[in-house]
DNA sequence: TTGTTATTTAGATAAATATCTAAATACTTC
DNA sequence: GAAGTATTTAGATATTTATCTAAATAACAA
């Protein structure tokens, strides 16, 4: 839980799974999304890894990054606890 | 949404919630739960306060706070939106 | 093998954060 | 008004974090 909310507590990793909900990206293709440098982007795929929110598949020189949701759903979770009951999920 | 998530990236602060969550609590009564100082509790308040996630109220000496989810609702939004639209919220 | 590209690791630094003690504020009661 | 209680503010400090540049690793291509 703990890594999971310092994962989602910074504006460029949740860009980042914001773009992966389109489609998986490699490292240079998210990279390109933003003017950090290529390490800093790294460090952020890095912290997002450690907390289960995304997969890195190695292809030759390439990493490719996708979303993995499974976690979400332990914050979803979290969160529903404070729901008072009466549910209004969509 | 930034000063949601920062709000949530600490665990005091979330423990706090889920006091909450059973009654509304003075000030003094959340920081029995906990070996920091008063200082410290009033200022994991303070954020909570600033990320709309409780309320407090002053009645005489003491302040009162109570939960307010209605912020947690734009959180269930953010987090639904990575949810494949085949649904399974219970 | 040599050079080029993709990505990560190492190490440094500035900014943010959690915590503390001491002091200030505000209310209550005598 | 003085003393006591509840809470917050101020200021200090140690830790964590986001970022950078430079270097390392790994794969491809010639």
């Amino acid at each position: 839980m703990n890594t999971l909310f310092k994962a989602l507590n910074d504006p460029t990793r949740r860009a980042i799974l914001e773009l992966l909900r389109e489609r998986p990206l490699t490292a240079g293709e998210i990279a390109d999304h933003f003017t950090f440098s290529k390490p800093t982007i790294s460090h952020h795929l890095d912290l997002l890894r450690q907390a289960d929110l995304v997969n890195s598949d190695k292809q030759g020189q390439f990493v490719t990054y996708t979303l993995n949701m499974t976690v979400m759903d332990e914050l979803l979770g979290w969160l529903l606890q404070f729901k008072p009951s009466s549910d209004s999920t969509p």
